[in-house]
DNA sequence: CTACGTGCAAACGGTTTGCAATTCC
DNA sequence: GGAATTGCAAACCGTTTGCACGTAG
């Protein structure tokens, strides 16, 4: 599924099948951009959240081309972007494993769960078709707390 | 329910209760603004539709003062601010009339529908529970196209 | 080798804000 | 009269883009 290799610098490289099948070539740049978004812990990172972790890990790389590459991999079907109210106006980002799913967003952490609901599903398209609408996309957030949290 | 008086410029002022129980002095913009809400065909503006509208009505207003006044009316309940990814990053405001309703947005022409319905909002309380999640608030937005539209 | 990708800095677009002038009560 | 409000223009902030340089294949 990976094709895993090590450069002269010790970073590791996976570059995905994913970014061949895009017509993208596999640079470092988009290597290192697809790795965080693959091991982000919640899954859904902002440009700038990706920008500092890399900096941070003494990566170089530049914010213009964080965007820029989110961007090739949303219109490349490798990721989708959400814009969660809570996240100051930002755009989050997290990888399209396929399935489609609605989120639940904690306002006091961030923290992001997935979730899919079939009755949900069906009813928004009933609703849709007693209204003659088509659905091309639907956003369902819920926003509030998680009761563990601090 | 409505104060109605005429000023010396022909415009017709209602100044709604509302604006004195939020605290908010009864000022001409507000009340301009307040009457564009009011009038909206589909019951959702940008400040910029209702920058353009007031402009357009001869009315002598500013933009900054749109959105100022519209994010008062947010604080105070009056207004609620949408962000439909549709409409090109610009905030959509409609009158806050107390029942919750979700929204189905035309990618075509914008038109907004409002609904609601029981069983998406319970599967979205049992789904919150199921996480020991507690909803604060949430957005359930469907978009597409209605077969009527050209 | 050459088309594609990147970094930099400047531009962009929606929204907010400091400040002086104006308005409401 | 005095506090609240407005208009103007500049600032802001996330994101995009033009251009010269760098790099993958």
């Amino acid at each position: 599924m990976y094709i895993v290799s090590l450069n002269t610098d010790n970073i590791v490289i996976m570059s995905n099948i994913e970014l061949k099948n895009a017509g993208l070539k596999v640079t470092l740049p988009r290597v290192k951009i697809l790795n965080k978004l693959e091991s982000a812990e919640n899954h859904h990172m902002s440009a700038e959240d990706i920008y500092k972790e890399l900096i941070n890990d003494g990566e170089v790389i530049s914010l213009a081309t964080v965007y820029r590459v989110l961007t090739q991999f949303e219109a490349a079907n490798i990721a989708i972007r959400h814009h969660f109210d809570s996240d100051n106006g930002q755009a989050v980002f997290e990888l399209n494993h396929g399935g489609h799913h609605d989120h639940m967003v904690s306002l006091k952490t961030g923290k992001v769960v997935e979730f899919y609901d079939d009755i949900i599903e069906n009813r928004q398209k009933e609703i849709a078709k007693e209204h003659n609408f088509k659905i091309t996309e639907h956003s369902l957030i819920l926003y509030g707390e998680f009761s563990e949290e601090d």
